[in-house]
DNA sequence: AATTGATTTGTAATCGATTGCAAAATCTCT
DNA sequence: AGAGATTTTGCAATCGATTACAAATCAATT
């Protein structure tokens, strides 16, 4: 390995100060053009390479940001990456990947790493916030973090997201016109504001149509396949069964479909299922999915592009950015059988 | 915000030089125990945190790791991710994202950013390398670069890798038992080694079974399930279609499940399918697909281990590992037709 | 030619740690 | 107690850039 040149040496190549190079080198207009060549070209010769490490330190920044997500294995975030990572190269920066798995101290050591500057920002997919955090505790719509996909309740934090509840809704009405009277809804975990919010959905929805809703008609899984088989075989164990069902996510909705397949139902015909999310996976599953779309790649341009906006303290933009879902009707759902 | 607290504070308040400080902190072997504590008591009294820039020039280390993919949206990278930040995080080590698209210029930026120092390692998974970069002319067995997943021909880089063959020629064989004689292979794009090794495994099986491969029996796709669409479209718009697929992956082999079912064949009673990789959806689509599983989540805790092997110099473990694949069998495949 | 003002360049401090080497402190042994 | 060996500590250089401030250069004006 060669030796690796630093400024220093373009300085004594070029006869000039290693301030000249500096600033030559980035550009600044206190160096006239002539200087500027010459050292662009030394540095040229000496084939230079800027030592991003010397100069993060000293300009106080890391140029990272922080991506965490509470499981990385989930393949829902993806085009979000996706999108993420386009902007944030664009502007220089680079992606660093944070995985909590819904552990507390994992979450406070990624806030630790944006607090010690590891990284000047973060982009916050984990729907939670370790609340005893001095980041937390003095946070604003000017703190370096964007909240995306799950909101997370009483922070003025910047946030990118979705109106779940009217797209629940939207999706539950659906179902309804297609003349479905009993129309289950398979949730996420209650804990969470994401779940609770597409159940608000479903019950508005289903009030709005004049419709019951029965005690068993909503079983709790946890946005698994594993949940979704369980929850319908809960719900097709007992009496009353469904003829239509809403499920949280398209995850839990393969999990249920693949339940009523075993169970010799069939989709749409027997039931109709409506998913959440539109996984790459959706439209080709068999029968395709019908299920609310979210513009994923779009929603990490968006929360990029904001964190950008904090970080370089261009306050302009509004804190809170809602992003358009719309329903996706595709095999899965059909007319209700009028018996 | 605060003023920061640095090692010159702590050396003041516990009335001793910067330089025991940092020995203390770092548990070196050099200071007193009784020193340590004052200085560890000093520390956390002025809520003491290691600037890691001025730490990482300092020492000429990044502690990071460049994850390098061809296409950040694709779901089967998703577990080795998991893997891989297991044993990074395990190591102090933090994950920075890569996405080169195919596109050259990117994955010159990474080699870059390694020569630069902005990472410490780097786990390549693009099949690809800039072959014109310094760091890959001379490449050797130490250079912290580990090939996971595709190999990389003509070099002497560490691997991580599968038989591709070996569980491609298992595939086809499975078929070939269930006694189907027209078996076709949808291909993935033949330029990459990935795509030439499970065909060539296809093709020995087929010889092995004593069975022809008719002139249309290899489309090529490109890993895409759009694509395994077309290729399915194409072999049964044609005479003689196949009763069984071997596919390069799941995806395709959705596309190509999504195209025959829209043709009215059913799977696995018409035409079988078997197909490669085993993503998180595979067992549980309709049907539920019989495919080759590779251990992801372990490819991509090994590929880290070997890394940190070759950053930490421990050189004692071998430059290539090959791991164990295994034959899922389910529903998507069935004895032939004895007609 | 001298003065003033505007540009361009250089000197040296700084970012916040780590570490080689020398000095100081402690311990061992006669 | 004193010499020598050993253990702890401190001084100051270093990692490689950026930048405040001072100095030098250049241009314009009288």
């Amino acid at each position: 390995m060669s030796e690796r040149t630093k400024i220093k040496d373009i300085a004594r190549v070029a006869g000039v100060s290693t301030a000249t190079v500096s600033r030559a080198l980035s550009d600044s207009s206190l160096v006239t053009e002539r200087t500027r060549e010459k050292v662009r070209e030394a540095a040229t010769r000496l084939n230079y390479r800027l030592n991003v490490r010397a100069r993060n330190l000293r300009i106080q920044k890391s140029m990272a940001v922080l991506l965490v997500v509470r499981n990385m294995s989930n393949p829902f975030y993806l085009e979000i990456f996706k999108g993420v990572e386009e902007v944030a190269r664009a502007a220089g920066f680079v992606l660093l990947m944070g995985n909590t798995e819904d552990d507390h101290d994992r979450e406070v050591e990624y806030f630790d790493m944006l607090r010690d500057g590891q990284a000047d920002g973060m982009i916050l997919m984990t729907g939670n916030m370790p609340a005893d955090h001095e980041i937390v505790r003095d946070a604003s719509g000017m703190t370096p973090i964007v909240v995306a996909l799950e909101a997370i309740e009483n922070s003025n934090l910047a946030h990118v997201q979705i109106d779940n509840c009217a797209a629940a809704k939207q999706a539950v009405h659906h179902l309804a016109d297609l003349g479905h009277k009993r129309i289950a809804h398979i949730c996420g975990p209650l804990p969470e504001i994401l779940s609770r919010l597409r159940l608000e959905g479903y019950r508005k929805a289903m009030a709005e149509a004049g419709l019951d809703i029965p005690a068993n008609y909503e079983p709790v899984g946890n946005y698994s396949i594993q949940s979704g088989c369980e929850c319908a075989r809960a719900l097709f164990d007992d009496v009353n069964p469904p003829t239509a069902l809403f499920v949280a996510n398209d995850e839990m909705a393969f999990g249920a479909i693949g339940e009523l397949r075993r169970r010799g139902l069939r989709v749409p015909e027997d039931v109709s299922v409506v998913g959440f999310d539109d996984l790459f996976i959706s439209q080709s599953y068999s029968p395709p999915l019908t299920t609310i779309s979210q513009p994923r790649v779009e929603i990490g341009r968006t929360a990029m592009t904001m964190l950008l906006d904090i970080i370089n303290a261009r306050l302009s933009s509004p804190v809170v950015t809602e992003m358009q879902t719309s329903l996706i009707v595709r095999e899965s759902t059909g007319a209700a059988d009028q018996r």
